[in-house]
DNA sequence: TATAATTTTTAGGTAACTCGAAAAAATAAT
DNA sequence: ATTATTTTTTCGAGTTACCTAAAAATTATA
């Protein structure tokens, strides 16, 4: 029974319980979801009953929540709407990066599957949206591309920019300021011991230093 | 004081007082709201209270409400949005013009400055959205065309159909049976007596008869 | 293992939007 | 000018999503 009304704020803890359990495959617990969301914990487990009595999400008490395949249909829905939008913007409003997220936060929550049907052809049917993140389609599969972060990455290893962890708008403007973007190409030149910072060359070109705070948070193919 | 805090519901009401107001010039009643959005008469009065509260509408009891200035502007930019979007949902994404209306009730409600000014950008800044009706631009101006409906055309005049009353699909299906459209050029053949009905030719082509009701729902450049 | 700290749930309450029923005001009919 | 009808408002109450404070369960520490 796949229950249409499903509200607003429901589809937001969907999709936060979505990405705190990577992809669905762990437990959330409340607490994540009130440091995520903010609502105060109380809030996070009135929204588990619900969510459980609608069959989105299984719910033992004291041991968090899980998504059920239901639940994981719903999330990846949002996922997709967010993703697709995001793309829009971008493209076709020349959106800049960091300027997407909380229209597409807005955006997700429209209703209409032809809707979205149609953005997805406009677009091209994109794999990927504007920080790297993979676009599930209708049937809610989604391309996953082989990455690891600048941190993760050893002395010499070259890649392509991919994706980026946060999206938060004040590190994408940094990363524009270092002119690294999707698709640069990165090489690291060196990696500091002292405090994590990685030295890395950009488009063969500029060479730059990134904290252990920026380098966690790039994604080069691999 | 232009408070920004307005809500989803809020929104729609401003709107429907925009509309049942012609265009902010009369008052509208409690019945009135109530027959178009369907809460009973006790919420509207309830509603009227926090508009007016909100300075968007003066209520004087039992006299009914008036847009304030703040509110004809704040209700110009909800139909703005919505006429921006159906002319988006039709132009490229390529629905039906009786599709658009539902999903455009939801999109108007998107805040953000930046969307709606690329959006009308990008879509080439349209004077009027699928179904005739004009697009306020940003200051909240529009172009209102000289128009009249087939039922107060009198026989023989000739004009182009620029916009229609009603929006639902029911209505604009039947218009795309009878082959009438924006741009199609209608000419009256005959006026019947009757019982309203009116013989027309379209496109200099196709005769057909348009009962009352139909003919109350077109408009023809004049 | 007993105690302390943390996490989660329950209990009770608020604000926004809705309702039905009843009271009040305005309008229409006699 | 009364009386009847219609319209609008007030009142009490339900729902959703949130809160704080307190209780219960779990987990960590001694
Ligand atoms: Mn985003
Ligand atoms: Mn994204
Ligand atoms: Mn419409
Ligand atoms: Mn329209």
């Amino acid at each position: 029974m796949n229950d249409k009304n499903i509200s607003f704020t429901e589809e937001n803890y969907m999709k936060a319980i979505f990405h705190l359990s990577e992809n669905g495959q762990n437990e959330v617990f409340t607490n994540d979801i009130s440091d995520y969301l903010k609502p105060k914990p109380a809030s996070v487990t009135d929204m588990y009953k619900k969510l459980a009595q609608k069959n989105l999400i299984t719910h033992v008490k004291y041991q968090g929540v899980r998504l059920t395949e239901n639940g994981k249909k719903v999330a990846l829905l949002v996922v997709r709407k967010h993703r697709l939008w995001e793309v829009f913007l971008v493209e076709k409003l020349k959106f800049h990066w960091d300027q997407v997220h909380e229209v597409a936060e807005q955006l997700e929550h429209i209703h209409s599957p032809l809707l979205i049907q149609r953005l997805d052809k406009f677009l091209g049917f994109p794999q990927y949206d504007p920080h790297g993140d993979p676009i599930p389609d209708e049937k809610g599969n989604m391309n996953v591309a082989r990455k690891k972060t600048l941190e993760e990455a050893t002395l010499g290893e070259k890649g392509v920019v991919v994706a980026v962890q946060d999206t938060n708008p004040v590190f994408l403007k940094h990363l524009d300021k270092l002119q690294i973007g999707l698709k640069c190409t990165l090489e690291i030149t060196d990696k500091v011991e002292y405090d994590g910072s990685v030295e890395i060359l950009i488009n063969n070109f500029k060479r730059t230093i990134v904290s252990k705070q920026v380098a966690r948070n790039i994604y080069i193919s691999c």
